[in-house]
DNA sequence: GTTACTGCAAATAATTTGCAGAACT
DNA sequence: AGTTCTGCAAATTATTTGCAGTAAC
C-alpha cells in the first residue's frame, strides 16, 4: 500500500502535481477496493467518511489526474456512469471485463486476450494501437446455474 | 432502404410496437448514416431537417427501443455522449472500433476477430457471452503520417 | 511569493419523466 | 374504447467551472 502510494507520489511530481492529502485520501479509497469498479460519487463518499471536508469537485479532478497519468483506467459499461478502475502496475494494456446482464456483477480478467488480434489490426489496418477496451456482455455462473 | 425498414417494422410488429412515421423518420436517418456513429442529439438534427416537429425525446424513446430490439447498438467512447450504431444484419456481434486519438476519427472493424478469445472466456470463466464491446485507441494511419 | 490546489456554489450537458392530447388498432 | 405514442416542459443526474481562499514549495 504505501510503496504503491509512493510510486504514484512519483509520478506525480514527475510531472509537478503534488500529492495533497485530498488526493492521498482518494488514491487509498481506490486501492483499498481495487476490485470493484466505483464512480466518480462512490469514491466520494468513501472518502468522505476518512476525510469530510473534501468536496466532490476533488474528487473528480483527482480521478481526471490520475487516468491523465495512466494511474486509473476510466470506463463506462452503459449507464450513465463513469467508472475508475486501479490498472494493474506495470500493465501495458487495461484489463478485461464481463459484466452479468443478470445481476450487474463486474468480473475481471488480468491476462492480456488480445496480442494476436492487435496484431492483425495494426497490420490489416495500418492503425497503431496505444489501449484497448474489452467488455463481454453475457450470463455469469451464479445466474447460469439460478437460472435453470 | 425500403427492405430493411419492412424488416424492422416486422420486428417492431412482433413486440407489438409501432412503426410511426417519427420512428421511420428516425430509422431513415440511422440508415443513411451508417458508418456515422450519431448521438441523440446528431439524430435529432438531422431527423428534424425532414421531420420538424418531431422532440428531443422522441428521438430518446425511439433509440432506446431499437436498442433494445437490438437493431442498434449503443456504444460511448469515453467523451460523455452516448453514440447509436446501426447493427449489420444477421450480425450476432457488434462489430468493433478504432478510434483515433489524435483526431477522434472511428472506424469500423466488421470482421468478428473474438471466436476464440470468446471460446476461451466462456470456459476458463464458465460466462455465457452473449455480446462484447472491443474498442481500441491509437493512431489512425493519417495521423501516422502527419506526425512525422 | 508564486503557483498549484481546494471547497463551495452555480453552470452546463445529457438524459429521463409526467402529463395531456393525438394517433393507431 | 383502449392502448400506444408524441411533444413539450420540467426534473433529474453526472460532470465541469468560476472564484476566492488555502496550502505547498
Amino acid at each position: 500500500m504505501e510503496e504503491r502510494l509512493n510510486r504514484v507520489k512519483q509520478q506525480l511530481q514527475q510531472s509537478s502535481y503534488k500529492l495533497t492529502p485530498q488526493r492521498e485520501a482518494t488514491l487509498r479509497v481506490l486501492i483499498e477496493n481495487e476490485k470493484d469498479h466505483l464512480s466518480a460519487e462512490d469514491v466520494y463518499l468513501k472518502v468522505k467518511d476518512k476525510a469530510p471536508e473534501i468536496g466532490l469537485a476533488t474528487v473528480y479532478r483527482t480521478l481526471e489526474l490520475l487516468a491523465e497519468l495512466k494511474v486509473v483506467d476510466k470506463i463506462n459499461f452503459g449507464d450513465g456512469v463513469s467508472r475508475f478502475d486501479l490498472r494493474k502496475e506495470g500493465a501495458k494494456h487495461f484489463h478485461h471485463h464481463l459484466v452479468c446482464m443478470e445481476c450487474g456483477k463486474v468480473e475481471e480478467i488480468e491476462e492480456d486476450l488480445l496480442p494476436k488480434v492487435e496484431e492483425k489490426v495494426e497490420h490489416d489496418f495500418n492503425f497503431r494501437i496505444t489501449d484497448h477496451r474489452l467488455t463481454f456482455h453475457g450470463v455469469c455462473s451464479d445466474c447460469q446455474s439460478k437460472g435453470k
